[in-house]
DNA sequence: GTTGCTGGGTTTATCGTTAAACCTCAAGCG
DNA sequence: CGCTTGAGGTTTAACGATAAACCCAGCAAC
C-alpha cells in the first residue's frame, strides 16, 4: 500500500479549467455558479472544459470563503431502537447525496440537548437535525434561540415556531390503525404508548382514544401502559397486559420495537396469533417484516423525511437566516396491513 | 425583554487566540498540534487563551492546506439487511466522532464498484471504507491500485494485499456455532449460506463443514442452499429445506435476516421452536433479540469494527505511509446463546 | 462630443491554517 | 574567540474559491 502524495494531476482546480477554457478563474466560477456574468459563447467553452477535466469544486475552499454551509449536526437519543438506527442510516445517505457533513451526537438526556447543540455549533455545525424528544427540549427556549441556528425536527407532533418540522399526521394514523382493529372485531384493545415527553407519542395515544371513543369504547386506564420505545420496556408492558384477569384481545404499540415485544410475550404464553391477540406497530421499520407474524403497522417514510429535512435546512441557509416562518412539512403515511391482525 | 443576538457570533480564529496569548498565530498552531516547538511557559499561556476563548479550529481551512484528510467514502450494497443499516449508522456515528465527512454511496453491482470509487475520489474522498462484496470487486485490480487511495474493508474473509481489513474469524465462529448445535444433539443440520461472491460467506460455510466433518457428519448437498443475505432469499431457502421429505432439525443461517426468515418458515408450519427446529443467525444485529425465539448467533462487534477501520485509514493517511503493509485487524467475536437453540 | 450606462469580463484581496524558510539569542566547543 | 548548534520562536507563502472592486468597448442620449 505505497501511498506517496497523490499525483499532482489528481485534483483538478478551477485554474486548470480556466486555462483550458482560455478565461480567468473568476469567469469559471461565474459560469459554475450561474451568476449570469458571461456570454453564451464563453459559457459553452467553460462547460466543455469542466466536463473534459472532470472538475469538482473543492468544498473546503468554498466553505472557507463562507459560500456554502456544509455541516449538519444531528441530535439523537442513545436508545436501541430500529427507528433510530434507520434514521441514522438514512441521514448518512441523504447527507452524502447532498455533499453535507453529518455530525451525529448521542444525547443522554433532554437536559443535555442544549449543551450538545452548543458544542455542535462551536465545532462548526451550520444547522441542526433533531430527533425526538429533543425537539421539545430545545424549542421555545431562549438559549436555543440565541444560538441562531437553523434547525429541523423529524417526527414531531405539530409545527413549531422556531424550527422546521417534518412529520406525518400521527394522530390520524394512530386512529386509522385502531379503527382497523375495531373493524376486525377486537373489543378489548390495549395500548403500549411511547414516553409522554415525546410529542409524537402523545399524538399517537390521542389517535387511539379518538378511535375508541368514536365507537363507544372508552379507553380503560389499566389497558394503557407507557413504554419507553424500547423492546425491553415493551416486553414489560406486554407481560403486564397479558397477565391481567381480563387480558386484551389486541395491542396497539407506539412503535415496532414494542410491538415485537408484544409478540414475544404472546408467544411465550403460547397464544395463537392473530387469533388470540392482534398486535400493531408503528414506523414500518425493517423489523415489521422480520418478526412473525409480520406486523400491521403505519409506514413512516423515514428516508424521505430525512431528505426533506435536509433540503429545508439547506434552503434556509441559502436564503440567509432572515425571517421566514419555519416550514412544516406533512408527509403521507400509509397503513400497511400484515399478518399480525 | 431579551433582544436577538447582535451578530452570529464571529467565530474565534487562531489569530484571536494568538493576540490573547501574545504570540504569533503559528505558535498557537504549534501548541495546538503539539509539534514541540514551544516552551512550557508559552504553551500554558496559549492553552489558557484557547480555553478562555473556546477556540475550535476551522476544519475547512485546515483541509485546504492539506493538513487533515477529512472525507471518507463508503461503498455499500443496496440490500435490505440489518447488517447494512447497522453499519451505516455506526459509520455515521464513528465519522462524526472523528470529525470526518462520510460519503456513503450505494453500489448497484460489483462491476460498478470501481466507477463509484473513482467518482468518490473525484468528489474529494481521501479514503475508502468498503463493505462486502466490494472488497473482492476492488482488491487486486490494477485500476483500483491506480486510484492510489487508502482503503479499508470491513467484514472480509482474509487479509488483502492492497487494503486494510477489519474482520472476525468467520470460519472459527461458524464452526463454533455449528459445534454448539451438534452438542445439543442436532443431527440433521442444514445451512442457508450467503452469496458465494462474498468472501465472508465462503468462510462461514467452510466453518460449518469443518464442524460437521469433525463429527463424522459430512455435509449433504441438499441441505445447503445459497441465499443472498436478504430475508426474502432466506425465506425461500427455508421453505425448501423444511419441505424436504427428511427436513432438518437445525438450520445455520449466514446472517440474522435469513435466520429470521427460517423462524418464519417454521412458524408457518406450526413447528415448535426450538424443539422441532433449532436456528442460528450471524452478526447479532438488533434483529436477533427482537424475533421469537431470540436467536443464538455470533456477535460481530459492528461499531467497534467500523471505528477501527476509520482509525486505520486516518493513521495511514497521516503517515503518508510509504510501503507499510496493510494491517489486518482481527476482532473478537462472541457466541451468544439464546432461546432459538 | 462629453457623459452615462451596460454587458462581459479581469484583478485583487481574503477566508483560517499550516509547511517551510527564516530569525535570534544563548550555550557549547575546540 | 569565532563558529556551530539548537531551542524557541516569527514571517511568508501558499491552499482553492469567491466577493467586490475595477476595467473597457461600444452604444444611447442630450
Amino acid at each position: 500500500m505505497q501511498r506517496p502524495r497523490p499525483a499532482p494531476s489528481a485534483r483538478v482546480t478551477i485554474k486548470a479549467v480556466a486555462a483550458q477554457a482560455g478565461v480567468s478563474a473568476m469567469t469559471v466560477s461565474n459560469v459554475f455558479n450561474n451568476t449570469g456574468k458571461f456570454s453564451r459563447d464563453t459559457r459553452d467553452r467553460v462547460l466543455a472544459a469542466i466536463d473534459a477535466l472532470g472538475y469538482v469544486p473543492n468544498s473546503a475552499a468554498r466553505r472557507l470563503v463562507g459560500a456554502t454551509p456544509t455541516r449538519v449536526g444531528l441530535l439523537y437519543a442513545g436508545v436501541d431502537s430500529m427507528f433510530i438506527d434507520a434514521t441514522l442510516a438514512a441521514a448518512a445517505v441523504a447527507s452524502a447525496e447532498r455533499g453535507l457533513q453529518l455530525m451525529a451526537r448521542k444525547v443522554a438526556s433532554p437536559q443535555d440537548a442544549l449543551d450538545t447543540a452548543r458544542a455542535l455549533q462551536r465545532a462548526g455545525a451550520d444547522a441542526l437535525l433533531v430527533l425526538p424528544p429533543f425537539d421539545l427540549a430545545l424549542s421555545g427556549s431562549a438559549q436555543f434561540l440565541a444560538l441562531n441556528m437553523a434547525a429541523a425536527a423529524i417526527a414531531t407532533a405539530a409545527p413549531l415556531p422556531d424550527m422546521f418540522t417534518v412529520r406525518i399526521d400521527n394522530r390520524a394514523a394512530s386512529r386509522a390503525i385502531t379503527e382497523l382493529l375495531i373493524a376486525k372485531g377486537r373489543r378489548r384493545i390495549a395500548i403500549i404508548s411511547g414516553p409522554q415527553d415525546h410529542s409524537d407519542s402523545v399524538e399517537r395515544l390521542r389517535g387511539c382514544r379518538d378511535a375508541l371513543e368514536a365507537h363507544g369504547m372508552p379507553l380503560m386506564a389499566d389497558l394503557v401502559i407507557d413504554g419507553r420505545f424500547t423492546f425491553a420496556s415493551g416486553l414489560e408492558a406486554a407481560e403486564r397486559l397479558l397477565g391481567l384477569d381480563a387480558p386484551p384481545d389486541a395491542i396497539v404499540a407506539a412503535n415496532d420495537d414494542m410491538a415485537a415485544a408484544a409478540l414475544w410475550a404472546a408467544h411465550r404464553r403460547g397464544l395463537s396469533l392473530p387469533r388470540d391477540l392482534a398486535v400493531t406497530g408503528f414506523d414500518d421499520t425493517l423489523l415489521a417484516t422480520r418478526v412473525w407474524p409480520a406486523l400491521t403497522t403505519v409506514r413512516q417514510p423515514i428516508g424521505q423525511m430525512t431528505a426533506r429535512a435536509l433540503d429545508l435546512l439547506l434552503l434556509a441557509l441559502q436564503r440567509g437566516s432572515g425571517g421566514a416562518h419555519p416550514v412544516d412539512s406533512l408527509e403521507t403515511y400509509e397503513l400497511v396491513e400484515r399478518a399480525s391482525t
